[in-house]
DNA sequence: CTTTACGTTCAAAACGTTTTGAACGCAGGG
DNA sequence: CCCTGCGTTCAAAACGTTTTGAACGTAAAG
């Protein structure tokens, strides 16, 4: 293979493996899901442990967290009892599963916390004394901020989330502040 | 001090320990960002130390990363030789350094990767045999497809850093879609 | 029924990161 | 000039995560 395309094949490998972990996903996901992303034909587990020069072990279960979140799907080759992978090659539809799960219901457990803190700091207000009244409305203030700020993530997401193909970029200048 | 005002100090603090580990800082620089936020009066090392219950130098590591980050600030409290710390209290502007220096700077890396693949192709084309010419082709629309998913990301955090306002966040919550 | 070719699991090892605490440097006070 | 109180540094330890590979389960093939 001439050696334009191994390179090519390197550097995008490994930069999906560094975004990978830059988002908080593992290095070997992200070097499988671009090796499958950049081979016209499914690959077995064993092809893939061979290219990457990872164990089966690995393959296997970082396969699995792939399959889970919606990068790489089965594939049935007839004739062969091998499982065979593709990565999914709709990088929009990746990127909604991902956010709709993780970071949505990150951003949501957030503001019940919060929530739930303004909650309690109003129940209390009666049986605190002055000082403690003082520093909950301190609170509260602070909370309020980090809730508008949650809000925010939360309307973006639903944005991202929501949007039923390719976004273009107009639909998120229109996110407006203010 | 009243239980239910430790009790949402806590859980506040415990909340920016997991976001800011869910974003890629240490749990450490979450949670002294936190308490440093829940104090309406700065804070030295040592009390920061004490009320995280975590080693001295620790403190002082992180400290200087959120300070380098913009997430709090030295004070400096007269007639005192210790060093004084507070958060930065506005959040939209921590989030536009963080954003515009961390993200950005990745963003960028990941362009100039694939604008550089797409050049190493399109030099070696015609030195390809016709079965590697076909897998050119197959990496050439991968890669673009990766490029405009870079790009989408690049416009939507211009737009977030580039935003100018000084942003109180009573206004954040009349956030709207377009 | 036995063998073979596979995928999965999991305990142990390798590896990476974070935390600690002792040593150090530095400045101000005595 | 020597304490004392402070922040910083860094090597070692603690801790957490990832990787490996051997053991295992399973199903098809012989």
């Amino acid at each position: 293979m001439h050696e334009s395309l191994d390179a090519v094949n390197e550097s995008t490998v490994a930069g999906l493996g560094r975004l990978a972990r830059f988002v908080g996903f593992s290095e070997v996901m992200g070097r499988l899901y671009g090796t499958l992303l950049l081979n016209p034909e499914p690959l077995s587990l064993d092809e893939l442990a061979d290219n990457l020069e990872i164990s089966k072990g690995s393959v296997s279960m970082n396969m699995r967290s792939l399959e889970r979140w919606g990068m790489a799907k089965e594939v049935w080759v007839r004739g062969e009892r091998k499982k065979y992978y593709m990565a999914e090659a709709d990088l929009w539809k990746v990127i909604r599963n991902v956010l709709g799960s993780r970071e949505q219901r990150e951003v949501q457990v957030a503001l019940r916390v919060l929530g739930d803190s303004v909650t309690k700091l109003k129940a209390a207000e009666m049986q605190l004394e002055p000082e403690e009244q003082e520093l909950a409305r301190y609170y509260l203030e602070r909370i309020a901020e980090l809730q508008s700020f949650f809000q925010f993530a939360q309307m973006a997401l639903e944005t991202v989330v929501g949007s039923q193909e390719a976004l273009d970029f107009e639909a998120v200048t229109k996110i407006e502040i203010g």
